[in-house]
DNA sequence: TTTTTTCCCGTGTACGAACACGAAAATTTA
DNA sequence: TAAATTTTCGTGTTCGTACACGGGAAAAAA
């Protein structure tokens, strides 16, 4: 009895594919059946030329009956048709930026889709000049891709750029924060706000009582809108705890370049009797610096991203979490997204939130290599 | 100056891929280049047929020289091979169990290569009974597929069935653990001491004092070497830890079926004051079911695996947190490694960890959706 | 020198779909 | 009734690779 349902549950299901998968219904297949040529199953299938509709009718009814699927191989090959995609995204300050890595992603299925003609052309802007995400969204209106992946940094430019790119009727995913309801094709990204309830949560666990320290390093807030969500989560954290025992305090850094910023947060490390510090983004590494200088462990900081530097304050248990997005998978399931839908004319999901990775000194090896 | 750099880091490089990926050289290229004829080339390319010395290092070098890469969509169309895997997985005791998991990846890799012609026939072993294995093994090396996927649950049994693997040259990939060195392809699992090593961090970080029990649910413990290695790292947390607060103790339950286990359980949870659990594999619903009889909200449990019993305790606060593998990613991995390395003939990894997902109810519902 | 054998290599067809070209049949117009 | 149109459909080629078959040249044997 047992047995019986062991195998309905694994065993059973898959002698099916075995079988779907042995015959290859071909385009002769039914022009035979229906005594036409191969020529007019074809208009009949991509609606080309004319067709009389009674046989039309006829073939359509055997297309159904014989559960015909094209070759996708023989397919593309045949048409040799080429999509096109563009890619904007903030230009990283060095290799190891954080913006690269869903590059490296991108870069990955762009290479696997060689073969189905998919072209890539990247695009990038300046993280601190809207202008140049004006500039770069225009070059790409002019290239007419086929299907667009963009991070909307900014939202007034990019609410102007995606109606341009719905009246130009072309698809566009966005990746890292989204904008809803604007007709994207898909939104490939982290829920921010969840994350920040799980940063809360995990700070909470290890420091049994202090003040938090909540820190942005971030030129403009409004830009980075899932920063402000994250924070929101992680305050909410706090609030639906009963007998909380943290008082929260937000600090904002615009400008990283001289030391001016460390004195400022020393300073309110000390006033406030700071025991956890949440960065609210991959910046995380700048409070890794100071916190080294200043020589205090008992201190425990939370940040994102998996960025070289940050993991290696990872491993001197300098910072105890790193909450990680995989960047490099998101840029792929990005570019996937469009082949699918482009090219393969899929439909696909709506929205893709990629999981909230806790990291920490144990099991950072294993998010390194991206697959 | 600083833009340059920028260019460098983002946009430089792709445009190569646009270059790049125009040009298809086909094995006609080569041909006319090295003033031979298609047939020849083709000879060399699949060492079939006898090629004269010189003509196969001229043509060998034009390859090398114009980076010539077989257009597999044609590749396949051409050659219609179709490879068939089988695999030999535990059977689920439900639709909901565990070992349903790795195999609904399987099921999506088999679907996406149906057009490959990649076939696959799944065989399970009862994981109560080592003939089982050994049957449905022979089963296996009768039909003569072109790669396997299995657990290796049973070591002697698994240490027989590789030696006839190997004699026949069917390739073959560990999934979810691992026998070392014994001819693999590649394993598919978790680093089991590393995650081990993970649990009694976390563990550790939300208990302040009191002791903790680590219970294995399994028959037999020699057939679960992950088993033992969780354990393993489990208890070397503690160990490296100066100053340690805990005391630790480990239980064995070979059988479920009455109530027994939960005497013996809640006996030692009263008499060695414990205030943690660790349960080293997916049974930690049982420890859920326990507690919420015994009504003791102050002791924090650790399990695997995102069965829908265990997210229920997870999300109940019954369970604090639940390490987790992605089961389906590592199912389809497997089918990926043996399609790569079969069918496209290309060099993997020998060994690919997936990472220690570390779930709380916070985060859960992103782990949940495979995709 | 002729025949046989070995060694090389070119040609042709197939895989399944896409698409262009133009021919046959049906219809309308002169 | 013939000519001009329109509607409908069949044939042939192409994509890039795989593979079978057989032909020609060179080397060995007669």
């Amino acid at each position: 009895m047992c047995s019986i349902h062991y195998t309905n549950v694994l065993q059973q299901p898959i002698k099916q594919y075995i079988i779907e998968t042995n015959k290859q219904i071909r385009i002769k297949d039914i022009a035979e059946k229906a005594h036409v040529s191969i020529g007019t199953v074809d208009r009949v299938l991509h609606n080309r030329g004319e067709v009389a509709e009674s046989t039309k009718k006829k073939i359509l009814k055997i297309v159904e009956e014989l559960d015909y699927h094209p070759n996708i191989l023989a397919s593309t090959l045949a048409s040799k048709k080429s999509a096109v995609f563009a890619t904007l995204l903030p230009q990283p300050p060095s290799i190891e930026g954080y913006w690269n890595k869903p590059f490296i992603g991108i870069k990955k299925r762009i290479v696997e889709l060689r073969q189905y003609g998919v072209q890539i052309q990247p695009f990038t802007f300046n993280q601190t000049e809207s202008k140049s995400f004006v500039t770069e969204s225009e070059k790409i209106l002019e290239l007419k891709p086929d299907g667009v992946v963009f991070a909307p940094f900014f939202k007034k430019e990019s609410v102007k750029f995606i109606e341009k790119l719905n009246k130009q009727e072309i698809p566009f995913v966005f990746i890292d924060s989204e904008i809803k309801n604007v007709g994207q094709l898909s939104y490939i990204g982290q829920d921010s706000y969840q994350s920040g309830l799980v940063s809360g949560k995990l700070l909470d666990m290890i420091i049994p009582d202090g003040n938090i320290l909540v820190i942005h390093f971030a030129k403009e807030m409004d830009n980075q809108n899932h920063l402000v969500q994250r924070e929101k989560g992680f305050y909410d954290w706090f609030l639906n705890k009963e007998d909380n025992k943290h008082q929260l305090f937000t600090c904002e850094i615009a400008n990283t370049d001289g030391t001016g910023w460390m004195k400022k947060i020393k300073e309110k490390i000390i006033r406030k009797k700071i025991k956890g510090i949440f960065v609210t983004n991959s910046k995380v590494f700048f409070i890794g610096r100071l916190l080294q200088k200043l020589n205090s462990s008992d201190i425990k900081v939370i940040g994102h991203d998996l960025l070289k530097e940050n993991v290696e304050f990872l491993k001197k248990d300098v910072v105890q979490f790193l909450i990680c997005q995989r960047p490099e998978e998101q840029g792929y399931n990005a570019i996937n997204k469009l082949f699918r839908n482009i090219v393969q004319k899929r439909v696909i999901a709506k929205e893709n939130y990629t999981s909230i990775d806790i990291v920490t000194k144990e099991n950072v090896n294993y998010y390194k290599g991206f697959k």
